[in-house]
DNA sequence: CGAAACTGTGTCCGGCGGACGCTGATGTTA
DNA sequence: TAACATCAGCGTCCGCCGGACACAGTTTCG
């Protein structure tokens, strides 16, 4: 049964755009549907799209919105596949591994960031859509010709992946745009000035953190850290 | 106004555990109902917690629990603390900063894996509580006197939880115990098989980690990587 | 020119989170 | 000991959610 929920996205991710014959003509296709909800859980976020106030945006009812989706898990896969897009062609094969793979995931963060919940709703299995596929296939070309092998290329992505997601986070904890974001912060090192005791590593982490300014280099810390950790295992496959 | 739920929550994970003293005794407490919450989310998914649910799971109307708890979202948060537990105090600190931060990670991993719902609910900013806090302050400490600054030891700290993160959720899409996430790979393979010629990488790839066997490296292949790039960064330091 | 196919709509359902007021149990105080 | 303030649990109500279903209007094919 659940079987037939996973053809029903992958149809409508993977299948043809169908070809209606005898009826009306229909208003909406997949597209317009997706960008509008895409532009309601950019502006209000994911918790704010709901049927109804997707198909109100689209000047229709509801129950119009079924007759291109079978529910709300594939529109929203839907929204998902559609924000992250293809990997944009222009972007450069020029470098070697290392510069593809830090522009990839430079590529990444910015559609993260463009579209953070897109981070709430890609927990869990589920079936990826062409252009996610597009991206995964972008970072683990850039690694052909490296002397890895195919598991460990994919591996390699998904650790990229990883550290994309978790700095996006990060970030839109740190410096988001709400002043309740911008609070969290300060509760934090609140609640270690309160509880320092209990956590004298972390305090001293984050007091001199702040002594030494800038914060925001989680997302060049990390990505180095990984290529370098790769650029060694590439080292050792080359001799 | 969002500032006020944040000090509930904040009350609720870092206040002290309450103290009535003139109505009738309470039945329930703060503890007993999270874990009721986490044998839900455990059994039968995130999506099954209700408050209906839990209240009942108690023995007690729903109504009943926000005389504990002011929202359903702090029961969350609540959940995730009480589930994350505090770091294990028994793990060693035997071996050096790399041998710790191994431990360590694959302590999360194991905790990650028992409460999948976790990931599902700690995307996006968040207040932490005393467990989720001592868990950081354990990997912070690990690379004290390793010649990090602070914010790296943090953004150290932070890269290694993406990672078990990510091979967490690709852990339970790969060897869910469901059927459902079984059949993932194939419709996987199934989608590469089809569109192969618009991913040959991706399914280049996929055929040689098909064909040498054994996938679940991804998890040993990432935190090598990542320890090997902390060590190099290390050394530099050291030197 | 039917008839078949298909679109959008209205209505209805169960379940959700949560506000509010009530009742009864409890401990403090006069 | 009696009165009272307090607080726990319950019942009711509301708006919103995702979704099932039948119906009416439109379009195209035989």
């Amino acid at each position: 049964m659940r079987g037939g929920e996973r053809t029903g996205v992958v149809r409508l991710l993977w299948g043809p755009p169908a070809k209606p014959a005898r009826g009306p003509k229909p208003t909406l296709d997949l597209e317009r549907i997706a960008r509008a909800g895409i532009a309601l859980a950019d502006a209000e976020g994911l918790a704010e799209v709901s049927m109804q106030r997707v198909a109100a945006h689209l000047g229709v009812t509801k129950m119009a919105l079924y007759r291109y989706v079978p529910g709300k898990a594939e529109l929203v896969a839907l929204m998902v596949d559609a924000a992250i897009g293809p990997y944009p062609a222009e972007r450069g094969w020029r470098g070697g591994w290392r510069e593809q793979l830090a522009e990839w995931a430079r590529g990444l963060a910015e559609v993260f960031g463009r579209h953070p919940w897109v981070l709430e709703v890609t927990v869990g299995p589920r079936v990826m859509g062409p252009a996610e596929l597009s991206w995964l296939e972008r970072a683990v070309s850039a690694l052909d010709g490296t002397g890895l092998s195919g598991a460990e290329r994919m591996d390699a992505a998904v650790l990229l992946v990883s550290h994309v997601r978790g700095i996006t986070q990060q970030a839109r904890a740190a410096g988001g745009k709400g002043p309740a974001e911008e609070q969290l912060g300060a509760i934090l090192g609140e609640l270690l000035r309160e509880h320092g005791e209990r956590f004298p590593a972390l305090s001293g982490a984050l007091a001199s953190a702040a002594a030494s300014g800038g914060q925001d280099q989680a997302w060049e810390f990390g990505l180095h850290r990984i290529l370098d950790g790769l650029a060694a295992l590439i080292e050792v496959r080359a001799t």
